[in-house]
DNA sequence: GTGCTTATTGACTGGAAAGTCAATAAGTTA
DNA sequence: TAACTTATTGACTTTCCAGTCAATAAGCAC
């Protein structure tokens, strides 16, 4: 095997197991022993890392890239609907990709803070492009402003990317309604659109 | 000082110390020893609680009952709207307690699950009270259950919790609305049980 | 005050964590 | 094949953290 080629396999081993371990512990509760303890030398860790904050980066970026990626192949990504349901299918499916994306997203540690910004602000110009797609495409019913509609779409994205990628929704009526695709995003869905657009939508 | 004063004082210290760390840090961020900094003894902390755990689920209990009163003590409770204004208005004001709480709810260590429940429960049976009645005065729109308004209801609460007492929160068009008493929340019940009602709500 | 209990102190321990390093194995180039 | 560079190893160091403990100070009951 070419030494480059191991390089890339190695670091793609060590990110494996590094996103297990922060998916389910988190940044503080995750540690590099962990990480070894998957059957990578820990020399070999530092070898192609930083440190631990430059490996939980790392992650970060993976899971976002993994998240536009997987959004983007999407059919009918403009469509509202769609692009939230693709959502919560793949936080369904990532579930540490969801846990990582979701902790940078409200409690990231402050001392990263500034690392985690960019890496985030791709997913929010991805959003913030779909919503105002979906806003033309809709009648807004009398009292409702863009501006209102548009906080409406940033609040509705906590929710269900915070609820459906955490614990708590773990057997819940909810998650078993998904599990058995009686899927129930299209009538949340509803409901919400209902709230500010004008007739039936 | 009489001795149980002194011990009261000194466990309210600790405590204060402690919602500080755990509200900044979380739990598995925060320590023992960024406690004692504050100005209190490492012995004498281990003297009145058993362990970090028996300090955190402490800040936590405190965190809920401090919610729960709060929210019992405001006027017409019994009103969805009120009830939610009341509740973003703690987490808006008491940040720690918010994140302690916050934190609690959706990524609680795997090993305290069993002590978190209860503490939690507390809470989700006051919610399920307020939803019920919120609903009693509601006629829903054709096709939405009673249970599908109460799931809509559970939803809406991860988002308000989650999304106000987050760091993302902060230096956000809406925080400064609220924080300048444009109070928003009325706006966003109304959008959303627009989405389930029949009729003008 | 005397004897007793409890509060308080800070130095200490053991272990686990992040991170280092010298030595070796394995590719790479000439 | 020889010289060189890079990957890999495991033992090592340092730092930090949870938790302990013997000693002292302070309230309390008589």
């Amino acid at each position: 095997m070419k030494k480059c080629e191991k390089t890339e396999l190695t670091i793609s081993k060590i990110l494996e197991a590094a996103m297990n371990e922060f998916g389910r512990n988190g940044y503080a509760g995750g540690t590099v022993n962990n990480i070894c303890n998957a059957g990578i030398n820990k020399g070999l860790i530092y070898h192609n890392f930083a440190g631990k904050d430059d490996i939980y980066l790392a992650c970060l970026k993976q899971s976002s890239e993994r998240l536009i990626n997987y959004l983007e192949q999407q059919d009918r990504i403009e469509n509202l609907e769609s692009y939230l349901a693709a959502r919560m299918d793949f936080f369904h499916n990532y579930p540490n990709e969801a846990h990582i994306f979701f902790e940078a997203l409200l409690t990231s540690p402050h001392h990263l803070s500034d690392s985690v910004t960019p890496i985030l602000s791709e997913f929010n110009i991805l959003n913030e492009k779909i919503y105002n797609q979906a806003l033309d495409s809709l009648t807004l019913r009398n009292g409702v402003s863009r501006n209102d509609a548009l906080s409406y779409f940033h609040l509705m994205q906590v929710m269900l990317n915070g609820y459906f990628s955490s614990p708590v929704f773990q057997n819940t009526d909810l998650s078993e309604k998904i599990k058995k695709h009686e899927m129930i995003v299209p009538k949340l869905l509803d409901f919400m659109l209902y709230g500010i657009a004008k007739g039936e939508n």
